[in-house]
DNA sequence: TAACACTCTTAACATAGGTTAATGCTTTCC
DNA sequence: GGAAAGCATTAACCTATGTTAAGAGTGTTA
């Protein structure tokens, strides 16, 4: 659907309606990013790896989470194509990251080193505007997310899931989706023999 | 605990551990904030209303929550002194708030307009390093909390709470804990009964 | 002091969800 | 084609949590 633009026009048209920005300072910030493809099942990063990159999904799908101490995997978050993802808690903390990032699908990203972008900020100080606004529109899901757990059941939170990201449950199997559901796959098909 | 220094001085120092900012920037930043006292359980914002301001916490406790349809209160995170707080998904995506803030306590607070903040930082793109920060921070509070709802049992976000929250048990009624591990105040009682 | 409001606890019962295991359906691989 | 692996469904049983209600403790107010 988006096979008409290269990787990079696309993360500058997703840049640009996110907010304005000097063409100088963009381009410099497209620069950074290179294009990486992975195969379905790779981890970008795992629990205990110290985080250095960015990355923006230009097509397939990542996931984060993570593993419980009995080992079980429990999905935070699918990132589609358009949009960003990194271990942000790594990132800004500078610890070794909490969480897994991996791909469900062979997956086509653009990579940027993180270090390259705190140069650019340092640079470009208004750049601190596309990474304030960039963090608080991942700040706001984070919140949805959260209202979503703590309010609603299983059963609103599974029809939530689906508004949220329409069309994916026909592409993942159903254990990944109870996973991010915060239930068993067991429960998440009686759910779905209910409705 | 704080009594010996000003508001203001109180903000300027817990801003001065955020990061670096000069001195200019930092005195005009300040000048946006008075300050308001308000009395336990009076509500800043409500669900619906359009927020504008951005506080800060120099004593007391103030809390988020939602009201699900049929009238419940779900606590999303308390407010401790040396915290921002502002009604964030209402400010960026210039929305009427879904979330309701209110105090638990007579509470001190340093109140700023966020139209002035915008404007501020229009004037010193660079401030947006301190705004990028904060939602930073405030992103990996959301990521912990919710790793600790799909992932914990009650009892655990529980001990988790009363860790994150030292002492704070002792000065709000348990049904306000109970409504912030997503549980009911009868269920808390059994798990404590327990331990 | 008595009445009331508020909070916490406990009990009895109901429901959602976890656990385990068996079954059947695909898809993959030899 | 047949075997094996992966996944979804279903059933039986168990546990955590919700619901409702009663009682006890505490603080406030008339």
């Amino acid at each position: 659907m988006i096979s008409d633009i290269s990787p990079a026009e696309f993360l500058k048209k997703t840049i640009l309606e996110i907010c304005p920005i000097k063409d100088i300072v963009l381009d410099e910030f497209i620069r950074l990013f290179t294009v990486n493809k992975i195969k379905a099942g790779v981890d970008l990063i795992r629990e205990g790896d110290d985080g250095s990159c960015v990355w923006f999904i230009v097509s397939g799908l990542l996931r984060s989470y993570y593993i419980s101490p009995n080992g079980e995997q429990h999905n935070k978050h699918f990132f589609v194509p358009g949009t960003f993802c990194a271990p942000l808690t790594s990132l800004v903390a500078n610890q070794p990251s909490p969480v897994y990032i991996g791909s469900l699908k062979d997956t086509e990203i653009l990579s940027a080193d993180y270090s390259g972008l705190e140069q650019l900020y340092l640079k470009f100080p208004e750049l601190n505007l596309l990474g304030r606004k960039l963090v608080e529109w991942a700040w706001i899901g984070k919140e949805r997310r959260e209202t979503q757990l703590i309010m609603l059941s299983a059963t609103e939170r599974y029809k939530a899931f689906q508004k949220e990201f329409p069309g994916l449950e026909d592409h993942i199997p159903q254990y990944q989706i109870a996973s991010y559901l915060g239930i068993t796959p067991v429960q998440l098909s009686r759910i779905r023999a209910k409705i």
